[in-house]
DNA sequence: TAGATGTTGGGAATTAGTGGGGAATGGTGT
DNA sequence: ACACCATTCCCCACTAATTCCCAACATCTA
């Protein structure tokens, strides 16, 4: 289970820690994709496995599953962290989520999300009033 | 697995690199076929092997699954790449699949698609928007 | 304060991307 | 049959980018 928030600084060379926390249980590696939200979601292998097998229930056969595919596993990087606990941010991911200097690494129970530090903060102020709203709209049923 | 994208040059000879993460599984050679869209599909050979005998459970007395076998396995190439890791893109293909100079190989989970990256780059932008929705819909069930 | 852990920086070695040479191969036309 | 051309396949080479590894410094804990 992934729970808090993390500070970094991109280096030189595009990289970032993961965690402590989370290593060991990225030990097998870590998948990342463009999340829904200006960010980058970031999986362990078997989270992926489990998200990318409920999606093959359909066939390829037609044309929406396959950009389904085609989106998903073409913007997905598989990534190990090096000596030093770090990732190499892949350029596109990068661009896609507008990731400066300062990054945010956060837990979301079974994966985590990769932000640049400005856009979280937005996304913070925005998120934390709903979300205790959220669940009183789902305790209703 | 295959994921991720790579952009690459097609040289004077018509040769384009297989990225170096997916030589591995592409050891025992690839198939190349004309895809749905305007792109090449390649498939390692237990893939299509796969492929091809999800179709041969139909019987061939029908006109249709004549002209589908017909289709599908007199554009299909089998290659191996060279010392380089390098596969020469068969004119027809090439010609079909309108590539030109830039050329972008993309994981598509069990398959890979090749593209030309002008076409890629409009392809795209279709299809990530509209992943997440699609994923929210199938979530639901 | 000593030891362990975490963060940051950077050099070295390796890998990747691109370009090209030159020998075999196969077809074409004279 | 022969020369000619285009294509394929096997090399080698240069540059840039990435990865791996070592080192220094900061921080936290006992």
């Amino acid at each position: 289970m992934f729970l808090g928030e993390y500070d970094y600084k991109l280096d030189e060379k595009g990289r970032v820690p993961v965690p402590p926390k989370f290593r060991a249980e990225l030990r097998d590696g870590v998948i990342l994709v463009p999340g829904p939200e200006k960010c980058i979601f970031a999986y362990t292998p078997s989270e992926w496995k489990k998200l990318s097998e409920s999606l093959n229930t359909g066939t390829l056969a037609s044309n929406k599953m396959r950009k389904l595919n085609r989106a998903l596993f073409s913007t997905a990087f598989r990534l190990d962290f090096d000596g030093q606990g770090r990732i190499a941010l892949p350029v596109p991911l990068r661009q896609y989520a507008g990731i400066g200097e300062d990054v945010v690494i956060t837990g979301a129970n079974t994966y985590l999300e990769i932000w640049d530090k400005t856009l979280w903060e937005e996304e913070k102020t925005n998120s934390l009033a709903q979300a205790w709203q959220i669940i009183e709209t789902l305790e209703k049923h």
